[in-house]
DNA sequence: TACGGATCATTGAAAAAGTCAACGATTGTT
DNA sequence: AACAATCGTTGACTTTTTCAATGATCCGTA
């Protein structure tokens, strides 16, 4: 369908002030970059936001349902799909949360760090066509950025 | 609703590995800021995309509707409903196009451009909100580094 | 302790957005 | 002249988003 070349022509429209909008850059790259990952996810059966899901499942952090939908911006009920998705599949699992007992735990299973190890591999090959434009430096220097628009300053260096 | 303060804290899965995926980030700061920027151009009875048509509608450039739809990421058709939005409301107008008579280009009115530049002014108050941890450096640091990951190297300077 | 309001995950329905194939008109190519 | 390709448009279809309602649980307060 679309062009799959690395190489990126400069639209003729770019030259406008919109051009310098960051919502609308922001959007573009974003769109760009979704296409790519759900491409590279999709031999593994997951998606932008599962694979967003079984990381933070992995991380150890035991995150709740209510912190992922929060974190991802997503509504709770979208989170509740994404999760019974994963469950199903044998890569997560429900722990009831410790202090609340409302809150549900979402933890990795061994097979879900298996399919996140791998599908993380190709995520990374994915990002680095995706901002092959950027040097090395350029490409942690847009990621700081984004960090500190996002959380002010950086967050606890560690 | 939501918060509505200026404050933002580091939420705690900030911590985890997937804090510095690209993807991510993109995701998050363009969904707060589409939230933000759907707010403040709603007193204009126009959305993100509405807006970005209009702006490009009164940047001289003359897009063509497959234009719009390349440059914007949208489906022609997608593309034909915004058109057909901003027309009946009188701030564009579909215009024969001169090499080819099947493209329409899209070209403001005088009430187009009006509208126009008071939502653009009340965007950038907007965009300066959500990019205040970012000092004016910064800011147009990234800028250009979402310009050159999307279409490399800078775009004619002038 | 018991009450009341708030929060969590979940469900289901409604609205919005995205995807896609088909069409007439027009273009460019052979 | 014939052919395939492109542009805008339409309509159908799927996916995503949004939202209100619910049972369970938590927390503050009387």
């Amino acid at each position: 369908m679309g062009p799959q070349s690395t190489e990126m022509e400069i639209p003729r429209l770019a030259a406008a002030k919109i051009g310098n909008d960051v919502g609308l850059l922001l959007a573009k790259l974003h769109a760009t970059g979704s296409l790519l990952n759900n491409k590279a996810l999709a031999d593994y059966g997951l998606r932008e936001r599962s694979f967003s899901v079984l990381t933070l499942a992995c991380s150890g952090l035991e995150p709740t349902q209510r912190e992922l939908a929060d974190f991802l911006s997503l509504d709770p009920s979208q989170v509740v799909s994404l999760v019974d998705d994963l469950e199903h599949r044998g890569l997560v699992t429900r722990a009831q949360g410790k202090q609340d007992r409302r809150a549900k735990i979402i933890v990795s299973t061994a097979e879900g760090r298996r399919i996140h190890n791998k599908a993380r591999a190709g995520l990374e090959e994915c990002e680095q066509t995706q901002l092959a434009a950027l040097t090395e430096d350029e490409n942690a220097q847009l990621r700081a950025l984004l960090k500190k628009a996002l959380w002010g300053s950086e967050p606890t260096r560690r």
